[in-house]
DNA sequence: AATGAATGAGCTTTCATTCAT
DNA sequence: AATGAATGAAAGCTCATTCAT
């Protein structure tokens, strides 16, 4: 009796367009592939598809909204272990990273193909995006509390430092079809090197670059 | 006697070109602009400028590519009063950010309209700017030699880092027409994180986290 | 009793459907509306519209035929209290500017988007116009016969240049939304030409333009 | 040295291009035609009718502009040798008549195919029509200037009434494809009845209609 | 009888690039 | 070298209509 829920088919259905275009955008590229080519994929007919989803540029950004949202859940659940903040934020990028490789389709669809989008680019304001980094903010915020992070960084500024060091990681990664380096060495540059790039200095130690 | 020279003539008129397109790709946007409105831009037809360039694409590679190696020679002027290779990093991001500021168009083609290029992002070896970057990975070198840099850091993977953390605030910046925030913060804070994220302990010096 | 009679069920939903199409394509349009549009106008299916109308088509032609035969229905008792054939020609203008005039959806449709339809001025043969214009025809014979209309005058000829001269008046009354002129002049002017150019001379007149 | 005439060049295709356009049009319909069929009709290239023409309903509305100019022209010349305004409008109808005759494509489009065209019908000001018509206003003025025009008629609402008279018949005809009627017929009913219609009484005349 | 989700045909227009002059 | 008129490929999207329920 499943089938008779009306509002469970159309979420079907909506996944199944989606998931048919990750698979093609990630293959053809966003402009290389043809709507024709996203409805073959997903086994419907071209007009369906603009029953779920308002045109090709929404298609896309849809799939960044719903992945964004799937990853920032998946993120509380990988914090929930830590316990000061700089180790929540050592699990943060060895998370992302760990998203990258184990999903590579929707990896190559958000680190290239959605930065290729002029409406994405320009005009759209990725709140999901905004979503997922604040956790980061926060964690800046929490670990300056509790005296684990020096007060003069700037929570949102150390934000877009950290998301973009490991962004380009990853879309490098993803450009080199992963041959290069191991995201795992990524992890670990970026938590060596943020960690301690936040980090307060030991009480009563004496950094003498500290006087900076 | 100037006007003798005839490959002088060709330089001038191919930067003629070069500039017309960097103010129309700024303004319009790559996808946005036409061949015509470069050519009138630049005051010649529309044959004209492929006389000079191979197509369109290859306008927009060349404004990376010529505006790239004015960047590097900047960059090396630049680091040349740097004592310590921790001093020059610093001087490698305070230049990256004042040349963002101070070069709004080339900054927007470069940070924006490049990037949405297929050819660049999947095709394209930019050379050029790993010869930036290069410069980058030989001061992290230079400092694990000097022994103010940890010896544990890969200087390529700490060279995307570094980079894309600049690179996305530059991003931001362009993006939010500059309006939310300092280019000076952003060295700030990216000279804050990395400096410390890059450099060795002080010798004998007991940090705790050094363990890891 | 009235619920028991299915046919009558059939006919009031057919009128409601057909009501709902009138507003409907005068407001946005034949071609700018859609079948949604009218379903939705309704209150029915978009698919039940399909029960009683063969396509988008026949919805404009049916919406032509009824209201033609309601037009043909009206104008025969608007004749009944004329005398002579000239003085019913009179009235049948004025009537006509009249319905025009009282019925301003009806109007819109039949007067404009009935015409920029393909179908309706290419194939379809509007026999319910010359039930209606069949009868200005016949007034034309009636008058010759009476002696008061000239007998040089072909009755279908005089037909389609009194209806042209009307529609075409009410034609750019519609499209000038009203504004720029009243239906009474435009059927005093109609009137005032046709009578006096139908008419036969009287006798023993010497109207010297009689010898052409 | 003619061919060197850039401007005759640019005149030659323009005028090119709308003649195949007409013959198109009146063959398979504005509608029914690509623009493909018009270029290769044409013997051009799809986009070369772009330098040429705005767009598809352009290209329309410039064969409606181009032929009303040379129709209003050749008016001008019909009514030179008119005498008084009454054999002056007399002209007028035989003129026009005769040239839908010899103009069997270009009656074909503007007589059909441009009134389906939401575009001319809605939103376009037809002034090329207006300057058509309004010669006949200027000849019942002059009319009634002479005293052979009753001064009680509105030379614009007579100005529909005679053009829509011709159009209807024009456009039965055209639709007919000129099998039921000769446009003769068709140019002495409207003269007999316009004529009529419009004149003044003759002096000391007694006609018992002309109270009205 | 009524519904409404699914279908899929159809075509204008732009603009980078070429090449005759 | 410079011009600029001509070329022609390429695909997103709408919406009337159907038909399983």
């Amino acid at each position: 009796m499943a089938a008779a829920d009306p509002s469970r088919d159309r979420a079907d259905k909506h996944e199944l367009i989606l998931e048919a275009a990750i698979r093609v955008f990630a293959e053809k590229g966003f402009h290389g592939a043809r709507i024709s080519d996203v409805a073959d994929a997903a086994g419907v007919a071209d007009g369906t598809i603009y029953l779920y989803f308002k045109n090709k540029d929404d298609l896309l950004l849809s799939i960044f909204e719903e992945k964004m949202v799937e990853l920032t859940g998946g993120l509380r659940d990988a914090l929930a272990e830590g316990n000061t903040a700089l180790e929540k934020i050592e699990r943060f990028a060895r998370y992302h990273f760990r998203m990258v490789q184990d999903h590579r389709a929707v990896a190559e669809v958000l680190q290239i193909e959605l930065r290729l989008s002029n409406k994405f680019l320009k005009e759209y304001r990725p709140e999901k995006l905004w979503d997922y980094l604040g956790i980061f903010a926060a964690l800046v915020r929490e670990g300056q509390d509790e005296g684990v992070i020096r007060k003069d960084i700037d929570p949102f500024m150390a934000m877009w430092a950290f998301f973009g060091a490991m962004d380009e990681m990853a879309m490098q990664w993803v450009l080199a079809k992963h041959r290069t380096f191991s995201l795992d060495a990524a992890a670990d540059t970026v938590v060596g090197i943020f960690i301690r790039g936040l980090a307060a200095p030991p009480p009563g130690g004496s950094n003498p670059r500290e006087q900076t």
